[in-house]
Formats: C-alpha cells, structure tokens, sequence
DNA sequence: GTCGATCTACTAAGAACTTCGTAGATCAGC
DNA sequence: GCTGATCTACGAAGTTCTTAGTAGATCGAC
C-alpha cells in the first residue's frame, strides 16, 4: 500500500512539512502562495481525506482538530522518486538520471550531483 | 498545455515507443509483461483517448488503424522528471538527485551517476 | 453469398478526485 | 442568554479516469 498524494492533496502536505503541525486555517494560511487558494471547507475535507489515507495524524486542541504529517518529507520523495522511475524508466534510475542531465543543467547543478555522489561514496 | 500520461495510458505508450507503431492487437500483445492484461476494446479505446490528447498519431492502413507515438520517449521523459521536481521538490532538482542519492545507491550507480555528470561537462 | 473472425465506433457504468455549500455545534463577548 | 464568528461533519455535484460491452461494418474462407 503504496499509494501516492493527489494533485490536490500534495500542497497542503508540503505547508504541514514546513509548518510541522497546524490546524485548517494554518494550512490555508500557508497555500497563499498558490495560483489560486481553495475555500477553506475545500481544506478541511482535503484534510480528512489525507487522515483517512494515513498521510496525516490529527489531534484535538479544543473543538478544533491540529494535523500533522503522518509520513515524512524524505520518506515521501523517496516513494514519489521510485514510483516515477518504476513507472516511466522501467525501474532503471540510470536513465532517469540521464533524463535530468540532458535537460539543460547547469554548471552549479553539475557540481552539485558530483559533490553529492562523492558524498555517498564515502559514507559506504 | 504539458498534460501527463494516465497510469493507464503509460503503459500502452510504452509499447508504441517500443515498438515504432503498432495496431491495437500489436499494443495489446506487447502489455503481456503486465500484471493482468486489459481487454481488446479497453486498448481500443485508450489508443483513441491517446490519439484525441495528442500523444499518439493514427493512420489508416486498410480498414484498421495504425498507431505511433506523437511525443518522442525522451521527450516525455523530461516533461515527467520536469513535473516530479516542481511538484515534489519546489523545482529544486539538485533537492531530487539527493533524494536519489540518498535511496541505497549501488556503486556501480554512482559510478554511471559520474560518469553522465563528466560526459555533459566535456559537450558544453 | 454465408459464416466466423476482426475491427471500429459508441456508450455506459463505476471509481476516484476536486470543490464547496449547508447544517449544526461551540465559543467569546456583550 | 443572545449574537456573531469559528469549526466540524456530511453531502453533493462536476470532472476525469478506467474498463469493457454491444452494435455494426468488413474481410477471408468455404
């Protein structure tokens, strides 16, 4: 069970991984930089969906209900990584990776990778 | 107007870009490594969905329909990476290479991670 | 030319997703 | 205790996705 967010779900999780909790208003506070910000029912219920799905915990504060990401930030890219290379590379990070450098990296970005795998060469 | 390939649609895309083009048995026939395979008229009318997105081009060859891809692999490979890192990663791609990274590489991984890294150094 | 196989075109039904309104409970302030 | 603000719970409507069936045309073989 596996299952990834939804287009509309994955912006309030990026506000509660930011945040690290907060409650319906919070959450709609922190989508003000979206094109366009949903009416706070729309979160609300969004809300309950993400509890349902395990995504989200929720505690009471009051009458009020806080939330709170259930998976963490990591562990979540790590899953919507996989599933794209499962999915569109046939499980093959390789070619995923040679997707991204032919798509017009810069000299930074280069640098970045490299000091990255150097990274992870050592800590083995 | 950059839409993405259904988890539906993908694997039948998979097939075309494997094969060149194909009609809907062909398609069908060549879904066989999937988990359960879809009906003939499921495939029918996903290759028509495609056909309407733009994804896939049709010509007539007698009465059936002959099917190709309309968007080249690697293209729509870098859209899908492109739509990975802006919705997951706030557009960082450097934040996505290190949640790869980060994901029990191989060596012989990192070993072909440097060595994309090297070769789009030397073409600049 | 009739029969079975094959192919298209259309339709439909169910599931998931997206969005938000309404109703009702609760709280703070007067 | 009444009023306005706030919050939850539920439901519903619209959209897209997924899957496949049915009807009808066409082809090949006999």
């Amino acid at each position: 069970m596996t299952r990834l967010l939804t287009e509309a779900e994955l912006p309030l999780m990026h506000v509660l991984w930011d945040r690290g909790e907060g409650r319906v208003r919070d959450v709609l506070d922190g989508l003000s930089d979206e094109d366009r910000a949903p009416a706070y029912t729309t979160v609300a219920t969004l809300l309950r969906i993400l509890v349902d799905k395990g995504f989200v915990e929720a505690r009471r504060d009051g009458r009020a209900w806080v939330y709170s990401p259930a998976v963490p930030r990591d562990q979540y890219e790590r899953r919507g990584v996989r599933h794209l290379v499962s999915r569109l590379f046939g499980g093959d990070r390789v070619s995923m990776v040679r997707s991204l450098v032919d798509d017009e990296l810069s000299a930074d970005e280069l640098d970045a990778f490299e000091a990255l795998v150097r990274r992870a060469r050592e800590n083995r």
